[in-house]
RNA sequence: GGUGAAGUGGCCGAGUGGCUAGGCAGAGGUCUGCAAAACCUCGUACAGCGGUUCGAAUCCGCUCUUCACCUCCA
């Protein structure tokens, strides 16, 4: 027997994961910032969190805890440049689109979820907006300016590193002195320490969205909101924290220094980062212009078969992506697809299968730092087998609802790779749909007839005749079956 | 310059001291009127050079190359 065993970038070792308080297991991720689609970046770190949480909650059942998953919408606030300049990034979408910051916010906030949403990625269970906790924020400033660990200066609210001993530990860069001496251009004078970073802003003439504070009219830092918002629905330690790894520095860093001088205490257990999508081995960037539009991308793949290209890489390894490497990805999807369905239609006869072995090697992998890929290619040799069985005659009841609820359990509930029975047998609902499956009937049997009187011109013609249409027909042993078939 | 990650068969992509990863593509075969699907068989890969070891793709050293972060980015 195995147990969950996670990779953690503050120490660079896998670690047993056990929570801190018996019950409930503590997840947070860095979510998005809501001012522009989401991307293929988006989707690699959300579908591989996503099962990150799928699989806590099937561990969490056998070992009593419950998951509680919070992922942020960033909808203020940051600035695109360090330097204290530049603009806000929301602001200026709106700027663009002549409309109100906040509508952009909403716009792709609903825009996210709706890719997240096909890509199968279930919800967080508290998705908090930073501007919905400004006072939250506020008060997490306010205490580290009683602490002594932040100070004002003209309006604005630093955090002071030197008081904080061991900034830099995730991302290993502890020598301020070295970091500085090769820095930036012009200092701003406000900080003490070049390496202080921003608490809290004052906002400057035209900046629209701004909150009243302690200090004056401003809006908060950038990497404020994440510390305010995970302590305060998870507490001051939290379990699991998990982001993209360019997010490392600063922004983790500043977290642990922000929240652990403000409360004394750990702030995560286990980091987690996920690594980077590439295109055509460069990462994809803004001033790359080479990033892939999620919505553009499903209108040429499944977004399921997104989700298993990649799960098919291991999150913290970068993801190249090429249409060559999705398109084998797809058939080797469509591959388990047909098992399953065959697997569900199949009458039952006498064949064993073991089907323990396997769902015990998927377990393994999946608690080796939740390694997809292998449980993924523990899937294919299983399905192999299964098929093997499947081509001998048929299962007995009790291997075929074992093998049933194996790829439920698995590919369907924690890797979410498997359509819907419902998508699979019918492909359509209602009227329409029954409609097809009568006619499609009549021409089985119609080809059916002819190929038995050896007429295979008109048998060969029915099939290729809808397969012009999209409809590709099977001869197997039980007779002929029909499927829809995309692009 | 600093901090990390990585170089695996035609492609994608795991693994990491000795035992076939897996998928896609390809070759041959079984089945089939044919086709498709499925199944069986086949590739003997780990950047290079040294070293450690009974044994290294896996550990150590050096070299080369790539990528990320050090400015917003998942």
């Amino acid at each position: 027997m195995s147990s969950l065993h996670i990779y953690n970038s503050l120490t660079r070792t896998k670690e047993p994961f056990e929570p801190i308080n018996p019950g409930l297991a503590t997840i947070y991720v860095c979510g998005p910032t809501v001012y522009g689609h989401a991307h293929l970046g988006h989707a690699k770190s959300y579908v591989s969190f996503d099962v990150v949480v799928r699989w806590l909650r099937h561990v969490g059942e056998e070992q009593g805890y419950k998951v509680r998953y919070v992922q942020n919408i960033t909808d203020v606030g940051h600035l695109t440049d360090d330097a204290d300049e530049g603009e806000d990034k929301i602001q200026k979408q709106a700027r663009q689109e002549r409309i109100e910051p906040m509508e952009v916010a909403q716009y792709y906030t609903r825009s996210f979820y709706e890719d997240m949403d096909r890509l199968g990625v279930e919800r967080p269970n508290i998705a908090p907006t930073a501007t919905g906790h400004i006072p939250e924020q506020i008060a997490l400033v306010e205490r580290l300016v009683e602490t002594g660990h932040a100070y004002e200066s003209n309006g604005n609210v630093y955090f002071d590193v030197n008081s904080f001993e061991g900034y830099g530990k995730l991302s290993g860069r502890t020598d301020q002195e070295a970091l500085q001496s090769g820095g930036r251009v012009a200092e701003r004078s406000d900080k003490r320490n070049p390496s202080d970073f921003a608490l809290w802003k004052m906002a400057e003439p035209g900046h629209i969205m701004k909150w009243q504070s302690p200090w004056g009219e401003g809006y908060p830092g950038w990497h404020l909101e994440c510390s305010a918002m995970a302590m305060k629905y998870l507490g001051d330690t939290i379990d699991i924290h998990g982001g993209g790894m360019e997010n490392k520095f600063p922004h983790h860093d500043c977290e642990i220094a922000q929240s652990e001088a403000a409360t004394g205490k750990p702030f995560v257990r286990y980091w987690m980062h996920n690594n980077m999508v590439t295109v055509d081995g460069v990462k994809m960037g803004k001033s790359l212009k080479n990033f892939v539009n999620l919505k553009e991308l499903f209108g040429k793949f499944d977004p399921l078969v997104i989700r298993f290209f990649i799960l098919q890489s291991h999150y913290r390894s970068p993801l190249d992506f090429s249409e060559v490497a999705i398109k084998a990805s797809q058939s080797g999807f469509e591959k388990l697809q047909e098992a399953y369905k065959r697997l569900v239609e199949s009458a039952e006869d006498k064949g064993l299968l073991d089907v323990a072995s396997f769902e015990q090697k998927i377990t393994d992998a999946l608690n080796d730092d939740f390694n997809t890929p292998v449980a993924i290619s523990v899937i294919f040799e299983f399905v192999k087998a299964l098929n093997s069985a499947l081509d001998k005659g048929g299962l007995d009841a009790a291997s075929k609802a074992a093998a049933l609820a194996m790829l439920d359990a698995f590919a369907g509930e924690v890797l979410g790779i498997l359509k819907s029975r419902d998508e699979l047998l019918a492909g359509e609902s209602g009227e329409s749909a029954q409609t097809l499956d009568d006619v499609m009937a009549v021409l089985l049997e119609l080809r059916k007839e002819a190929r038995t009187s050896k007429d295979f011109a008109t048998s060969d013609k029915i099939r290729d005749l809808l397969l012009q249409r999209g409809i590709e027909i099977k001869d197997t042993k039980e007779g002929a079956t029909w499927s829809k078939k995309k692009g």
